[in-house]
RNA sequence: UGCCCCAUGGUGUAAUGGUAACACAUCGGCUUUUGGUGCCGCUAUUCAAGGUUCGAGUCCUUGUGGGGUAACCA
């Protein structure tokens, strides 16, 4: 039964609010019963768990009730956007598993038809050039509870107007000179509709229509207006853009042409514990080489998570079951966590690695002698089969797996106490140890029953024992690196200190990197491959990996119910 | 301080005026050739006060708490 299916648990599930409001408009014939929705990351950071969820949202909606998405790009700003940003986007989303309508669109192309309505706003007499500092119109705007003051440059003619929009246009001004703005009210209760900016002077190359512009348009222009030339039917964002509703709102009831105009709707953004969420402070990361780099797998990044093994259906069940909602949230990382464990559980075959070796001898096997043992690939999925495990005279175990004393809890390898499994191996005893002159241990000494050999259906082979161990030959273990990785902070809530910056709070141990003795099966194992190592967790190749050195990323541990 | 939004177990989300539920986390038990998985169970929830109603988590009012907002960022 295929419980964590996205598509089929949303079936049973009840609708979340925008569903219900899409629903509604859906069954009043609005739009004529199309859905269109968009996408619009802007160019200038990789896409992070938020982003998916953002993502989830718009193309869920569309794929639930019959209608498509657009993604665009809202590239207004080219001091900060690149063209390389763009393709690990699309990449991202891609890999999701979503499919945007048509070519992806950028604002950039609907620059034209927005300096053309702009104009025709300014022959309307509901948009102005104002030539003031930012700092004087800061001032002029007011505060919260006083009304703002016009601006000396608020009544200009529209001839005056026209002539230094275009001369902005075509550059014959420094930045910060002149800013378009729009004529609304000065008075406001709503700051955002006291006549804010729609264009400004930016004299720098943009990544697609390079020095063809010397203005470029505000979000609050640009965005609302590009939703109205695509046709959107609902604009999904996040809750922080409420506010801007109004000023969306007015800015295409101005243009409109008809009776079609698209909705904002907004939504909590997805928070999670132990991790920061902002473009800024994971840029900060990746620049300050905190990290290795937008797809370190310690990043909330979609190609961090990529990376640390995560697949896109346990990213999207996990979206799944935090929900939407208008709540401010901060989701425990757990619950990710159980949602690719949920699925590699079911999917992936488990090997056995040995992360912190120690050798063990069994002094009644036949020296030189190796058995290829049948081992199960996994215990939820018949269909992976069994593969042969080399077993010979020197094994390795994990040291922690051993002591020399132990109370009746601890129920792995001890001397002189009971006989522990080695997985689809035999039974062994503990019996002495050899130590170095500081007195830490070397070897393990240790005797095997012939007779309890997995599978083999004998008696004593039925014998029930406490512990089973994972293990690897000595000879024919092959070493691998494996990268174990940790939280990136400390703090549940890393920036959500005023007086504490993000940074104080990283884990100094969020990444440690050792040597692991591994079977021999996993040799030809090539990048992305996931695996259980044996009670240790879940592992996947990394792309560092080569076929001399092969490179494991810890996707997440197991449960570990057992109290030291 | 104005305006806007939000308030359900530890976390997140449902209950659409009619028995407050689900997932994760926690704790306990059973099963187990992974101290994994699976199964069973425990603990624990409607911010407060009024009002409307036969009946309120849900509607209304006020209060309290949290968040957003006054960029030539998006």
């Amino acid at each position: 039964m295929e419980i964590t299916d996205v598509n089929e648990n949303e079936e049973k599930k009840s609708l979340n609010f925008i569903e219900q409001l899409v629903e509604n408009e859906i069954k009043e014939g609005k739009h004529d019963g199309r859905i269109l929705t968009r996408f619009p990351p802007e160019p200038n950071g990789y896409l992070h768990i938020g982003h998916a969820k953002a993502i989830y949202v718009s193309f869920g909606i569309a794929e639930k009730f019959g209608g498509k998405t657009n993604l665009r790009f809202d590239d207004t700003n080219p001091e900060k956007e690149d063209e390389e940003y763009v393709e690990a986007i699309k990449e991202d989303i891609k890999w999701l598993g979503y499919e945007w309508e048509g070519e992806p669109k950028f604002t950039s192309d609907y620059f034209d038809q927005l300096y053309t309505w702009a104009q025709e706003l300014i022959k309307q007499g509901k948009a102005y050039i104002d030539s003031q500092s930012s700092e004087e119109m800061a001032k002029q705007k007011g505060t919260p509870t006083t009304p703002g003051t016009a601006s000396p440059y608020r009544e200009r003619s529209t001839e005056e107007n026209l002539e230094l929009f275009e001369r902005m246009k075509n550059g014959d001004f420094e930045e910060g000179t002149h800013v378009l703005r729009a004529k609304i009210d000065m008075a406001h209760d709503n700051m955002h509709m006291r006549d804010p900016l729609m264009y400004r002077i930016i004299n720098a190359p943009h990544h697609r229509t390079g020095d063809t512009w010397h203005i470029y348009p505000m979000y609050d222009w640009a965005h609302g207006e590009s939703d109205y030339i695509e046709g959107i039917t609902n604009s999904l964002c996040s809750l922080e853009f409420e506010i801007h509703r109004p000023l969306y709102e007015w800015f295409v009831e101005n243009i409109k042409d008809g009776e079609y105009q698209p909705l904002q709707t907004e939504f909590s953004r997805l928070n999670l514990n132990y991790t920061v969420m902002s473009k800024r402070k994971l840029l900060q990361l990746v620049e300050e080489e905190i990290v290795s780099g937008w797809d370190d797998p310690r990043m909330p990044t979609i190609s961090g998570l990529r990376r640390r093994g995560y697949t896109p259906k346990s990213i999207r069940s996990f979206i799944d079951t935090v929900g939407v909602s208008k709540r401010n949230n901060i989701i425990d990382v757990a619950l990710l966590e159980s949602s690719v464990k949920n699925e590699l559980n079911k999917t992936v075959p488990r090997v056995m690695a040995v992360l912190d070796p120690i050798k063990v001898i069994i002094d009644n096997y036949p020296e030189g002698e190796t058995e290829w043992l049948d081992a199960e690939n996994s215990q939820e999925d018949e269909s992976l089969g069994f593969r042969k495990v080399p077993f010979s005279r020197e094994i390795y175990i994990e040291r922690e797996d051993f002591r020399e004393e132990a109370n009746k809890k601890f129920f792995r390898l001890k001397l002189g106490g009971k006989e522990v499994r080695l997985k689809s191996a035999y039974f062994i005893k503990g019996e002495s140890v050899e130590k170095d002159a500081d007195g830490n241990i070397t070897v393990i000494h240790a005797t095997y029953d012939p007779l309890t050999k997995s599978g083999s259906g004998t008696e004593e082979s039925k014998r029930k024992v406490k512990g089973t161990l994972h293990w690897v030959s000595a000879e024919h273990a092959i070493d691998a690196e494996v990268r174990l990785y940790d939280r990136l902070f400390m703090d549940e809530n890393p920036d959500g200190h005023k007086e504490t910056n993000f940074k104080e709070f990283l884990n100094p141990d969020s990444l440690k990197v050792i040597t692991a003795k591994v079977e021999p099966y996993l040799k030809d194992a090539k990048h992305d491959d996931k695996f259980q190592f044996q009670r240790k967790g879940y592992f996947v190749v990394d792309k560092d990996s080569t076929a001399d050195k092969l490179v494991f990323n810890r996707t997440v541990g197991l449960r570990d119910s057992w109290k030291k």
